[in-house]
DNA sequence: TATGAATGAGTGTTCATTCAT
DNA sequence: TATGAATGAACACTCATTCAT
């Protein structure tokens, strides 16, 4: 009725997702009840119930906000970048920094993906469809740039995500090289590898690799 | 008395902890209950108790046993082997090869790292503890070797890690390549990344990168 | 909000207390189930742990709220009273009085004792020891006042107790003596013994007794 | 077979009957498993049961077999005493005596009443039942000897029988009087109660007394 | 908008007991 | 004489959810 009515409730909501959140994260979406979420929240029982009617839907709130934030933040830094490498190292900065300035929400997304069941599982699906598409995509702008050692995008790209998605086990902020930094390691990594001299190391050189191209 | 009896309980041990393994990929560990368990080992619910105190020592068990092994084997694959590219090769080789064989288990290694408490967990930390430093090992040989890009071991490896564990997340037996094939491409990306030509990416050439490491 | 509210909640608690007292009465707590409190009850399972958060729990108010109200009717009656052997006497009739209009939580109290654990345990143990304590004062008034012949008031005031709380596995309404009656019985007995003529029954006569008393 | 053979059984029975009431002590009737006896035995779960069909049998047999070793000691420490006095005397010490050298039976007599069902219920009932005719035969010796305040029988001797049972909540070998003393204790207590000069504590003389008793 | 009260189904685990050997 | 293996029933307790107010 009124206009800050709407506001309120989406607060309220946002409020108890962002708790709902911790609470997953700390004992897993099936080890968590939603009692331990009505307590971390201070909102009580049957008001979170009237906030979000389900324990699934509270999962799906997170899951599939959390993607789109990543999704729609990634599309408005792509914009104006040209060059794929750059367009990867921005895809692997916006992926990571997310991950850690939202620590629960990331654990969640990583590890809660098969207890979403139904309508809510395939809508999460399809967006996590979406986001990994985008990546396939700037990978092969690349390939079409440069010739690449992996040609199998969808190998090379999940193990780019694994990269990215194991950091939510052992990420510890502090110790650890920030978004910025650690984005620049891993796209090192991804792209050239650790070895600054692979014919040194007993590898093939460049060149005759490209030539065994031909087998 | 008879030599079979002790078999005979380890043997039905080993199914129910196979069942269990399974019972834990499906549904998570605390999605699934201990008549789950039960159902799929066809073994009464009182038998299970007989033959395993806890549902936490069930998940204890599969989870110490499962490092246990990929340790042990790796260690023999590892002997004879001189060259820490090829030593690295061999771990991710035998890790992957564990995963693809048992992908129950590699489901609940992944993900169920924090279900376990108090002495269960801090030994299978431990045996965990204990094949990280062994690849921390393995890549700082061969940071002695030859220059590297990443210097930091711990994200190096982590990043490894990341890429190898991911798989159990997407791995489809049939469609995805077989552990010596997916171990190569692993280790080629860590190695040397995706690119054939990096200068010709537009990134720096390997020279002036050799140059900076006098730094 | 409506004023009945907490009294509705502290009737329906008071009537799960009575059922429980009734049924740990009849199969003893360890042998009661808080199945069998449910069905006796009327409420059903789950209610009741939303009344009372554990079995232990019930137990625990069932005892301390007895004991409480024993203590403080008695503090309220005893006053006014001068004479040590008025006091003793009201206190068993106090006593008696609880009990036999309570024989459910009566048994409960005298027989559970070691039921309970930790913190629970601990505070029914105070209660009790300040009853106890109180006994003793009362016990020690009356020697003050007179020569007694059994000058341990630990083991004069438990061979009391004894005969106090051993009605809970004889006593029969109807059949038995009321509380006042009991009561008179019991103080006579305590202390004046069963015998009119100590000397008829060949037991030293009082006086060698009282001279006894100067050594 | 052998003339041995029933003797070896029995003494088993005898091991497994003293570590059954021990834990029954420890944990109550109820409370107490048959693999808590297994355990504390060291006899095996199944060997127990071919030793003692039941856990019920085993409560039927330690308190079947306190109460006859009780009764038969009582029978011939009586033999040879004429007075009532003595008599009392020695009940009361028997009593007490094979309570404090048989802690764990006594606890379980005392405590575990009700937990036996059917015949045993029964067996034990009728056995304790001639114990307390016996006592109260003797009282009513006593009453034919000498003028008694207490005429009423069984409430008398269950007094008595209240100060003797309760001990078994309170003793502390060490700390308490030996049986011997304690039973001169109750003993004087009973009989002449607490007061050596009942006339100077406000009570009536004892001629009044008799005189009352005309009414 | 908010919540106290309520519940049926399910949780991990233990029980006394039996049986084949 | 002795015991490993097995089980159905029961245990105390928690679950996600609903509903009346």
């Amino acid at each position: 009725m009124s206009p800050a009515a709407p506001d309120r409730r989406s607060q309220r909501l946002g409020h108890i997702l962002a708790c709902a959140a911790r609470v997953f994260r700390e004992k897993g979406y099936d080890g968590a009840s939603v009692r331990d979420i009505s307590r971390a929240s201070g909102v009580s029982l049957s008001s979170l119930y009237y906030y979000c009617e389900s324990k699934q839907k509270l999962l799906y709130l997170i899951a599939v906000g959390s993607f789109r934030t990543i999704l729609e933040r990634l599309e408005s830094r792509l914009r104006g970048l040209e060059h794929p490498v750059e367009k990867l190292r921005m895809l692997v900065f916006n992926h990571l920094e997310y991950f850690l300035l939202h620590p629960d929400e990331m654990k969640v997304l990583v590890r809660e993906e098969e207890a979403l069941r139904g309508r809510y599982r395939k809508e999460v699906a399809e967006v996590k469809r979406q986001y990994f598409a985008r990546t396939v995509q700037i990978f092969e702008e690349l390939a079409h740039l440069t010739p690449l050692r992996e040609t199998d995008a969808r190998v090379a790209v999940l193990a780019l995500f694994g990269m990215m998605n194991w950091t939510c086990t052992w990420y510890r902020p502090g110790r650890d090289p920030g978004p910025q930094e650690l984005a620049d390691r891993f796209v090192a990594i991804f792209l050239q590898g650790v070895l600054r001299d692979p014919a040194a190391a007993g590898l093939q050189p460049e060149l005759e690799e490209v030539g065994a191209g031909d087998r």
